[in-house]
RNA sequence: GUCCCCAUCGUCUAGAGGCCUAGGACAACACCCUUUCACGGUGUGGACACGAGUUCGAAUCUCGUUGGGGACGCCA
């Protein structure tokens, strides 16, 4: 998101790459779930993506010079040799760096990794552009694997050679990749390539202050949407989380698109916090218009607004609307919008306490009269109502709430004479009157 | 363990030497509004991790300590 909003901010190009090299952990359904998780936020690419599976040609040419050069070399310690090291080194109390065990051997065969070769002394320094300078030991950097035995090319080597060859200018990432960011430079210096800027951004923490991961609730973006968030909301949220502009908590995509930056970005980790989440949450919902949230409804929650179908657009949007401003989720005005068009409510009356159920039902019976005549308009309804009441001196409240509880079976529901109307005089009369059988 | 990064209310943050008896937002609590639930309004409690410096003056600069996070893969 802070690369697209970046790149929007700046007049640049959002690039979509597929970092696929392991062909053991890539699946199409992978790359389905980051397109669809972009498309939702409303944050599009701006050129076809780029695969790096289809781009092993290219990686292997690059290797292959690295190789006749001498600046890369041919490994056959096999990964059992290597474990069986790491445990040594870790015994001895040592960190584990890969001696270049393999550096000088000669005629290593095509069934190896390759390495590089990394230097041994001096420093590796960059200029972070949200952390300043940020400088490694050479001897920190070991001869990483650049090419697997199956000839797959790493992270770490093939996003440097993309990286160059799209002409990417600002690398934004969490700032689990620092370490990686030495690596990667030592290699674009010994290919002779531009280094790109590096910005790297403060980490999203669980409750429990580590990493994100699965344990925190949601594995992909995608599992907020089925949750119930809108998009707005997220990006809102997102945004808020290691960046400000002032006090201003509210925005935006194409606020941000234009007025992000990489100033005020933060440099400490920030916890996901879904008290704020829901907050803003209730705020988009408020915010969106009720058509467009019917629409959103229709195509993301289809199958539970398929019952609705048959209810005129005008009516289920003002249904929608009365809703809207009062949940924080999606499930919570489905489960209100069922009270207003789903079945009649099943009606119990155990709940009341046995003398108070007369009174209840005087209430009802009171005012169906009136249901039954009176024009069915909010404020017509609500006027006669109140008018009726100020003769006799009594409250709303109770009336309401016997009300309210007839015509959805609950005691929560959207303001009750603006409900009312939506659900029409047939569906209020007749729930009235099953309302008052049941007492 | 080694290396790297970080450190303001419970959480997200404002703050770039005097504007700070540290501001906003979420959450909490109280009150108000009110036909329920929300919303909204008002208010309360709540933080510069610690210790040395530098300076007339430090949340802001330096160093150290402590604490937290990340990396240390033929993952990305």
């Amino acid at each position: 998101m802070f690369n697209y909003l970046y790149a929007k901010a700046t007049g640049g190009k959002f690039l979509l790459r597929i970092e696929d090299t392991d062909r053991e952990r890539s699946e199409d359904r992978f790359t389905d779930d980051i397109k669809a998780s972009l498309t939702w936020l409303g944050m599009d690419w701006d050129e076809e993506p780029i695969f790096q599976s289809r781009r092993f040609r290219r990686y292997h040419e690059v290797i292959e010079g690295l190789l006749n050069k001498g600046l890369a070399y041919r490994c056959e310690c096999t990964p059992q040799e290597l474990d069986a090291l790491r445990k040594r080194y870790e015994a001895e109390k040592k960190p584990f760096r890969y001696p270049g065990i393999c550096r000088d051997k000669k005629n290593v065969g095509e069934k190896s990794v390759v390495r590089i070769k990394t230097p041994d002394t001096g420093d590796t320094m960059f200029t972070d552009l949200i952390r300043g300078d940020i400088s490694f030991a050479n001897k920190d950097v070991d001869d990483w694997v650049v090419m697997r035995t199956d000839k797959a090319p790493t992270y770490n080597f093939s996003c440097v050679i993309d990286d160059s060859d799209q002409g990417i200018t600002h690398v934004l990432r969490g700032d689990d990749h620092i370490n990686n960011t030495p690596k990667q430079i030592l290699l674009y210096q010994t290919l002779g390539l531009k280094v790109p800027n590096f910005a790297h951004l403060p980490m999203i923490l669980g409750a429990d202050r580590q990493k994100l991961s699965k344990r925190h609730g949601a594995a992909s973006t995608l599992e907020y949407r089925t949750m119930g968030y809108l998009p707005e909301a997220i990006v809102n949220f997102l945004v808020r989380l290691g960046w400000s502009h002032g006090d201003q908590e509210i925005f935006t995509l194409d606020e941000l698109k234009k007025f992000f930056a990489l100033d005020h970005i933060g440099k400490a980790n920030a916890v996901f916090n879904t008290e704020k989440l829901n907050w803003v949450s209730g705020h988009w919902f408020r915010e969106m218009p009720s058509a467009k949230l019917a629409e959103y409804l229709k195509k993301y929650f289809a199958s539970e607004m398929e019952k609705y179908s048959s209810i005129e657009d005008s009516r289920l949007n003002r249904g929608i609307e009365i809703i809207q401003s009062k949940v924080k989720l999606i499930p919570e005005l489905l489960e209100q919008l069922d009270c207003v068009f789903g079945p009649d409510p099943v009606h119990d009356a155990g709940k009341f306490k046995p003398e108070d159920k007369p009174k209840i039902k005087e209430n009802l019976l009171r005012f169906l009269p009136l249901l039954k005549t009176a024009e069915f308009k909010q404020d017509v309804l609500e006027k006669a109502v109140k008018e009726d009441l100020l003769k006799s001196g009594e409250k709303l409240g109770p009336i309401a709430q016997a009300f309210r509880w007839a015509v959805t079976g609950g005691r929560i529901s959207p303001g009750l004479f603006e409900m009312l109307e939506v659900q029409g005089r047939d569906v209020v009369i007749r729930r009235v009157e099953k309302a008052i059988a049941a007492l």
